[in-house]
DNA sequence: TTGAAAATGACAATCATTTTCATTTCTACT
DNA sequence: AGTAGAAATGAAAATGATTGTCATTTTCAA
């Protein structure tokens, strides 16, 4: 793993959940991490790469990634205001892995979010 | 609904699964259907925001429409060849509903994909 | 028929992401 | 240390899907 791929990893972490590529590359440029734009999404590609962080689409199709190994969650979030709330995925886990295997996947990922109008909407 | 909307939801209709703009478009000019980019995009845009279609994101981050079917599933897609099986959605649905009920949110929709590797891969 | 409102589409603009390519840094070997 | 070759870096240009603009056309009710 490259000096540059650290520095996002670490990022990562400390964001603690999803961030897109810019957002990253504005919180190293904060911390006087100098690191271009380019850098950043080869180091997410690698670390997609490398099973070491998950990718998932916004709405608009933007790419969002978040370091992969956290306790596994989704989320909820709402349309309104953007308020969001983690959710354990358990259930889900199961429905994925076993439609999976119904039909003879394997290497199996998903995702899944939930939106909607919170109470303060 | 307009004109150019019906033409692209027949087209869908048609094709009967998952499209891009472009693919939509394309099949239009075959069928001599005189019909714009710049429309068919925007009568997908209202089809979606009517309910009538669905949208999903492959995972390059392209845009995805299909007719949203009365039958609600979801989709395990193979990441090597992009074979795509249809799978029920019940207990995702049950998930995000009580999910949302427990935090107080309202109006839910979900997406969820499934990917992984098919036997064949 | 007519006139306002909606629809259309060619073209330009936007914006995330990828490519290119010249330069810099690392690495291994002498 | 010195050096060649490989890998990494990043600025700028290219790409490509999607959206905005705006002049023109169509629709439709009065």
């Amino acid at each position: 793993m490259n000096k540059s791929a650290v520095k996002v990893r670490n990022v990562l972490e400390r964001v603690g959940g999803f961030a897109s590529a810019q957002e990253l590359h504005l919180v190293l440029h904060r911390d006087q991490e100098a690191i271009g734009l380019t850098t950043v999404y080869r180091a997410l590609q690698s670390l997609v790469a490398d099973g070491a962080v998950d990718l998932i689409r916004r709405e608009d199709g933007e790419a969002l990634y978040r370091l992969c190994g956290d306790n596994h969650h989704h989320h909820l979030v709402c349309k309104s205001c953007g308020k969001t709330v983690e959710v354990p995925g358990g259930a889900i886990e199961k429905w994925a892995l076993k439609a999976a295997h119904e039909n003879g996947f394997r290497d199996i990922g998903h995702t899944a979010e939930i939106f909607g109008i919170c109470s303060d909407c």
